[in-house]
DNA sequence: GAGTGGTCTAGACCACGGT
DNA sequence: CCGTGGTCTAGACCACTCC
């Protein structure tokens, strides 16, 4: 039962490319075809064959057809850029069954007013209430992310920390607050802090991997900002881009 | 004269978020409307706001609208994913002008059989002829990035040192040989090794940050695999995804 | 010249949000 | 309920690649 006729297409092609029904190097059936085999129009084939590309299996070239390109071998991969909404969605990635136990420490929870400071660091306005929670990942055991986070807290009514605690998501889910949109994130690698080097469990290494993240509200509000710090080796993000 | 329609629309819907004619947290008019004012059909406008999209300057929530985010103020940026595509484009990025001087340095240059090792490393596949390139990026005369490079030797034809160390993306296009289709990459933090601290201006700190990068032809060949070991506290990559 | 993807039109129906 | 964006059709013309 169909609901989105891209969607199907989508994954019917992209299966066909991991079985080798179309091998690395060669092209795809033209557009035409493609449509007339689904009995589709062009423009939803090509709506399909978008996805593909974005996902990085396929290049289109004008004049020549969709490329299937050649295959990398993954190493494991912990973080993706897609899975930071959320602690949370790491336990749900198959790479990562070799993690046993996740949990989660809060360190902080305090009421703030953004002042200049936090104003040039979070991009909230001066003025504005906020919260301030600085939160440990443990992955089995070990600390190895610290967050650093902001959340306005005129969009979060009377958040506690128990909720902070479990997830921050969950609670705005379940309480129907609004829903995210988007967001927008720089990674960089900095000097581990003083208070890198007390809370997290980084040997005798002096750096940290830093992934700062602003997220955005449905309703175009800037909702959160949060510096995820994480000790090296563990981690690594992905991403993909056609030009 | 305009040569593209959605593109046009682009700039011109960009140009009026940058100006405040539609506030953040505001809605841009209906597609509808905005078809009618460019006169051209609800399709091509929804294309030109699919780009301002995924630019992360509006979100589109079914029902209500196309509502402009919040700006954010941005930091300096020196890496972005984007003009990883040969070193050369960062002299263009107007953030980076405080940066007098770029060169590189060519410290390996050799011809390479891929054995299983490096098979493991670039996804190439053994037995495949490949130049192996280490090069040193010096900003303003420190040593802050190494690139431990791979190319596919048949598709060089016979390229030299000289052509390396100047910029092999310009050798591939004078020569007419492909064109690069897409990159995949990934980010990581690892510690320093003996080799990093003996090339890079690194001082005291025993970390690197690592992006690791494969590179498309549009004929769907993986033509590159290079790791680029940069330096920390000097760059930051951005990325923006929507939901 | 034949075949490919890129752009665009002019319609249609649906699902969802706010009233 | 009405207006919004989401999906889809059935055409058309163009630019490019390859033979």
């Amino acid at each position: 039962m169909p609901k989105k006729l891209y969607s199907d297409i989508y994954d019917t092609l992209k299966d066909e490319i991991n079985k080798q029904v179309y091998p690395p190097r060669n092209t795809l059936p033209g557009e035409e075809d493609l449509a007339a085999r689904f009995d589709v129009t062009r423009n939803t084939v090509r709506r399909a064959l978008k996805e593909l590309q974005s996902d990085g299996l396929v290049y289109a070239v004008k004049g020549r057809g969709v490329v299937v390109l050649e295959p990398i071998r993954d190493d494991k991969v912990v973080f993706t850029a897609d899975n930071n909404i959320g602690f949370e969605g790491l336990k749900k990635f198959p790479q990562n069954k070799f993690i046993q136990e996740l949990s989660t420490e809060v360190l902080s929870f305090e009421e703030v007013e953004v002042d200049e400071r936090i104003e040039k660091i979070t991009s909230f306005n001066a003025g504005d209430k906020a919260f301030y929670i600085e939160r440990l990942r443990l992955f089995d055991g070990n600390a190895l992310v610290v967050d650093n986070s902001y959340f306005r807290k005129s969009m979060l009514k009377d958040m506690t920390v128990e909720d902070a605690k479990s997830s921050i998501y969950q609670y705005i889910r379940d309480n129907n607050l609004f829903k995210i949109a988007a967001e927008r994130s720089t990674t960089t690698v900095e000097s581990a802090t003083k208070r890198d080097m007390q809370v997290l469990d980084i040997d005798d290494m002096n750096c940290v991997g830093v992934l700062t993240k602003f997220v955005y509200t449905d309703t175009g509000s800037l909702f959160e900002h949060t510096q995820t710090r994480y000790v090296p080796n563990n981690f690594s993000m992905v991403d993909f881009k056609s030009f």
